[in-house]
DNA sequence: CATTAGCACTCTTCTCTCCAGTCTGCTAAT
DNA sequence: ATTAGCAGACTGGAGAGAAGAGTGCTAATG
């Protein structure tokens, strides 16, 4: 059943004014402010419609409303498509994001304070990351006889390491040659197109290559690249996390290290924006929270994701429009590091 | 002035019961348990001189005596020398430490895991690094005509990255020759000593040597190599953080980036255990918190610092032999990776 | 018929008091 | 030197009361 358009405004008013300061809002309220010129029994009388909507409820007896999940699913609905940030506050985001240089890890990191500190809440950044990695350089680097550094760079300028041992010497000679007869056959391929490869010769070769095929293996079995938080103490500070009872969930679902991906999220993959609200979320710690994400980099190339964490009462006009904005900016500046 | 025996026992028991239940002890409490065979009024006595001494206090007036942070010094200072961890508990973690292979960082990391979950507080690690850092290897790989990464080898098998943007086409045959070039000239050398060579023949060997010392400089002026934080919401656990503004200072010490940095441990350098107790703490979110730090690594080459993060009344007489412990299977593992 | 004024009722929150419990500090006895 | 005993201090929780905020309902109003 849609709503009449009063109620729209009431509904309207009451999230407003809930995410501004976390506290009940009575018809009273309502009635004063924003210039509407009905009574505040009239308001309650709306006010129990949206209730009976199940866009509302009330803490205790006698308290004013509070939205439920149900009305900031409407609410950040009407706001994806709407909001947008001011030229200012685009600028702003801009100019900052521009303060360092050189590391793309750094530069995304950065990116997720920016965006905390800007709504207020966590953020999170993941590093871009193929579907399936192809290898671009591969490097073998002797740490001592017996033992070597294998250096892989990934397409998306990411680089992998690891130590390798062998059972005999091994000179940094024989692990030059070996690397360069790697990479004149092997740039460019998946960890598939490498396996039907029939280029292992010696048998430090062959362990080299599966070393390479292993890293490269792991790297496509993780869903995001390497993941920024940033904003902690941004979100903690906000009243729904006085009681630390909350707080401690959250830090367990963090420490997790696999919390994004046991997310689902359709819209992501198609581009759009991702809003989960409360109970929507699959996580239980979860429940509590909203989680706005939206990917960015180049689809069926790199992606990543970029994305804010907080309480369902979070302000929703200003984090959709961030995360949108950010990720429009982080895809078109990714290109520089790829 | 030196405590009669009886008062150290007085005052370790008062210390073990308080770090155990954190709650204040009453002079009942000491000599009903531990087979003290005295009375209380005695206790009271006896606990009224500690007062005097500065080792104990009363959170109020009829409350039980609750440990000075000179009591938590004098004690720690004991326990460094007394404590062992127990065989099991060493085969315990150093099975524990073997669970992972491959990547330094990530081994690291499962070190101060496990370090946050046997001592329950927060745990750090720094990645080991050198004084100077040298050159153990470069890589230019192209990313397009105008752009290419460089990717640094040091010793201590730690990586550098950076994007290097040029202003004319340059080939990935180019960049590979000025690799080369600056490989054979510079391999095992510091910035300072970079900077004396005079190699640079064209502009754009000039522009990448430059780079070069600029991130080995950047690398050198950090004290710390990168550091892993884990366990938080081990500590966050504890009473004494019950109240949420005690967890918000912690959470924003910590979002710093180079809180540890700015804490002096005159100790570390010589290799010797650092333990950090309340006031003594310069920075000022910390006086509340024991800091119990030690270097590991190999001295005069690469060192780290693992260490143990918590409120003043923690377990100094398992903490400290575990960082102890683990510094030195550290030390002793971390040659493989170097 | 939508709107509103008025009022009874509910629930929270703050403060005050009281009481039981805990523990110390002191004194006098051993 | 040690201890028993007791007064006094403080905490923490329960309970009561009052103030305040806000709703739901009803009856009146334009």
């Amino acid at each position: 059943m849609s709503l009449a358009p009063r109620q729209k405004v009431i509904l309207k008013i009451i999230i407003d004014r809930y995410i501004f300061d976390a506290v009940p809002v009575a018809s009273k309220t309502i009635a004063d402010s924003y210039g509407l010129k009905i009574s505040p029994a009239t308001i309650r009388n709306e006010v129990a419609s949206l209730e009976v909507e199940g866009y509302i409820m009330h803490p205790h007896h006698s308290a004013g409303s509070i939205p439920t999940d149900k009305a900031y699913r409407h609410y950040a609905r009407l706001v994806a498509e709407k909001s947008q940030l001011s030229l200012a506050e685009q600028l702003l985001l801009y100019q900052l994001l521009r303060s360092t240089k050189g590391e793309i890890g750094q530069w995304l990191k950065l990116a997720a304070t920016i965006l905390s500190r800007f709504v207020h809440n966590l953020a999170v950044v993941t590093l871009p990351k193929m579907a399936q990695c192809r290898l671009k350089h591969l490097d073998l680097i002797s740490l001592h006889d017996f033992a070597a550094l294998i250096v892989l760079v990934l397409y998306e300028a990411n680089i992998k390491k690891r130590v390798i041992s062998f059972h005999r010497r091994v000179s940094q000679e024989d692990l030059t040659r070996i690397a360069n007869r790697i990479n004149a056959a092997c740039i460019g391929k998946t960890s598939i197109e490498i396996t039907t490869e029939e280029l292992e010769n010696s048998l430090l070769e062959k362990e080299v290559t599966k070393s390479v095929i292993d890293i490269l293996d792991s790297e496509n079995k993780a869903k995001y690249g390497r993941l920024y938080i940033e904003g902690l103490c941004q979100m903690l500070s906000q009243p729904e996390f006085s009681n630390n009872s909350a707080i401690v969930r959250v830090l367990e679902l963090i420490d997790r290290e696999d919390w994004l991906q046991s997310i689902s999220c359709p819209n992501l993959n198609s581009g759009g924006i991702e809003i989960i609200i409360g109970q929507k979320n699959t996580e239980e710690a979860l429940q509590d929270l909203s989680l706005v994400i939206r990917q960015y980099g180049i689809p069926g190339s790199a992606t990543g994701i970029i994305g804010v964490l907080g309480p369902k009462r979070m302000d929703y006009g200003k984090t959709i429009p961030s995360v949108n904005y950010l990720s429009s900016v982080l895809s078109k500046s990714i290109t520089k590091y790829i």
